[in-house]
DNA sequence: GGCATAGTTTAGGCAAACCTAAAACAGAAT
DNA sequence: ATTCTGTTTTAGGTTTGCCTAAACTATGCC
């Protein structure tokens, strides 16, 4: 027998998070990369250099560095001039990271009554310094959410999150119905401005009129009229009422 | 996303220290040192390179190095081989990140049942990240606490604290009491042990027999009697009963 | 097939914070 | 006054993560 396996002990906690990579802490900026590639692949399915630094308001040419570490690290696979995608141990990784930035949201929201436009900046802070234990212990105070203040899925802990690909209000036809699932976290005056007029994640709109050429389009809000531009529009989540 | 980077312009301007405006740029680490030298100025009335060396756990060349930095912003006071003290602007800076650290933990203790040995580890993280607004939220949402979990005295936003000189309980004479008033807040075996023993804030206990040479001594808490080392009670401060 | 252009990578730098090893210094002890 | 000792500083090096400028590659267009 060769003597040098390691114990099943030894394997199975070493397995216990991270089966392939073993557990190292992932500095902030890597965490927003991670984060940043997992949204871009949502939609693009393959994150491109520019992507990434449009996303993370950096130089491409930096981000060329840190992909090949990350690469390196076993978090994310690589080709030159490819464009990039996470690995199992890297999107592990972006869920983590984005578990704990929702449920900060979540928690400042319903526990300490911040408004909806301001929690965004304070959890891309705290998200990095949080441990499991605290997020876990904010999870259970605020009845452990499914979705974030603004609509967004809350992974478990485990890593499981609903990625359904929701419709836009931009694709929703004239007289039909629809419930607002979700909208954008980042733009503070866009969530004031949707909030003055009774937009947010649960309520159901109807679409009246929309105008040719991506015009604006007129949504109905309980008893009030509406009209919003085409590209805000697309910026808003919802599901069959 | 993240955008903790201080811009050039932001530092250069810092550093030339206007009376009124508040350094907000500060790194962790530097947040780390100036708390550590308000600490060690509190008892040694300054603060030697090998002491912060040693309190950040650091070689003290390092230290050397960021002591003149700092020397640069005018957040503290320095001559070679001279020690270090604190400006008004490094104490100012030093007591709001020790409010963070203090609000913190006692916001982690009452509102989300953090045993008052967890909480050291996670405030020193969080402490960098969490922003003025959250902090008052905590403060308020706890009801304004004057002290940590420990009976460390928690610093007003406008930095004023308490800063009594307790004695300990190893300064208490056979036979007197003494009412808790702090104990030391980094050390979790300590507090386990302590809490084991009911030793916490605002507990009245009395001194019995007192054993020479530093030897233990005898107190007693509600009807039980604990013998405790002389270099625990130390770090157990009191105050008359 | 060749070329313009957009996208990407390399090369070379910089700043913050840390390190070790060696030199300089202060203060006390001889 | 000199020497010893412990403290402090300097010198030189590392890592992380960013930058700009220049070189390279892929692709789509004529």
């Amino acid at each position: 027998m060769t003597a040098n396996k390691p114990s099943r002990k030894a394997r199975d906690s070493a397995a216990r998070r991270a089966p392939e990579v073993p557990i190292i802490d992932l500095t902030a900026p890597v965490e927003d990369y991670l984060k940043a590639i997992y949204d871009i692949e949502l939609s693009d399915s393959a994150a491109a250099t520019n992507d990434i630094a449009h996303r993370l308001q950096i130089a491409p040419a930096s981000v060329s560095g840190m992909v090949r570490r990350l690469a390196d690290q076993g978090l994310l696979a690589y080709e030159r001039y490819k464009g990039v995608r996470l690995t199992d141990a890297g999107r592990r990784a972006a869920l983590r990271t984005i578990r704990r930035h929702r449920v900060i949201e979540a928690y400042l929201a319903k526990a300490l009554g911040y408004p909806w436009d301001q929690v965004h900046p304070e959890a891309e802070r705290l998200e990095h310094a949080a441990s499991d234990e605290l997020i876990d212990r904010m999870a259970a105070a605020i009845g452990e959410p499914l979705t974030d203040p603004h609509g967004a899925p809350i992974p478990t802990r485990d890593g499981v999150i609903d990625e359904t690909r929701h419709r836009s209000l931009a694709d929703i036809a004239s007289g039909h119905a629809a419930r607002i699932v979700r909208v954008g976290d980042e733009n503070d005056e866009l969530l004031r401005y949707l909030d003055s007029l009774g937009i947010r994640p649960g309520v159901d709109v109807t679409v009246g009129d929309r105008a040719p050429f991506d015009g604006p389009i007129s949504v109905r809000v309980g008893q009030v009229q509406h009209q919003i531009g085409h590209s805000l529009a697309a910026k808003i989540l919802v599901e069959p009422a």
